[in-house]
DNA sequence: CCTATATATTACTATATGGCCATATAGTTA
DNA sequence: TAACTATATGGCCATATAGTAATATATAGG
């Protein structure tokens, strides 16, 4: 019961959704998920744990940054199940939409560029 | 989105998860769902409230008796998918084995004559 | 109409959650 | 080692949520 609770609460959360459906796309690092979503870089940090915690989402360090994907295999069934479901719910979703639109030109070279302007 | 988070966000309370569990099984009236859980009527009537919202659960009247059961038709895909999920999940949750063996007992007519005595 | 009863609503309280800022941690590079 | 940077953690505040008791609503039977 706690495993589905927890992926349950995981994904009741709209900016913790927008990132599954981002991650979909592509790996991203906090920096990037930052950048899309426009909240404070602590907030991203904290849902990416719950999201990893109910085996959603998986994390690899490469130097600095830390890169955030869909778990793979091994996860939790209702996990595997939901991620499953997400590939074709909310596609039609207006923000959903247009976060994948903007999705392609979010790269962390050039948001790391912008702050150093 | 929001039918979505409507829908994880009331299955992401263990009470509300076992209301639907228990109405896998049969349809039920809030004091007979209120005799398995244990808690206070009104907050039974709050969860149902929540699920009916998500559209997961539907309420007919049968004189003073509301009869609760899990949604048909018509209903938002993903109340109609995680409901279809819920079917075989948590089958082997020891709570929920729980409130299955007890549930053939709890029948209205049982719990009036209960508070009766 | 009056009483009894099943459910819903309201008012309230304690805890959980999501956001932020400040700071800590961990790599990278000079 | 020191300075820099990407991410994580801790503390705080505002709000949401789950529970309760008290009360309102609605229907059945006398």
């Amino acid at each position: 019961m706690k495993d589905f609770i927890r992926v349950m609460k995981a994904l009741s959360d709209p900016n913790r959704v927008k990132v599954v459906k981002m991650l979909q796309q592509k790996p991203m690092c906090v920096c990037e998920i930052q950048f899309a979503l426009g909240l404070a870089q602590p907030t991203i940090s904290k849902h990416l744990k719950v999201l990893e915690d109910a085996g959603l989402v998986q994390s690899s360090k490469d130097g600095l940054w830390v890169n955030y994907s869909l778990s793979g295999g091994g996860v939790s069934p209702y996990a595997a199940t939901l991620l499953g479901n997400l590939k074709h719910w909310l596609v039609d979703d207006p923000e959903i939409r247009r976060l994948s639109e903007a999705l392609p030109a979010i790269r962390r070279e050039v948001i790391v560029r912008k702050r150093s302007v």
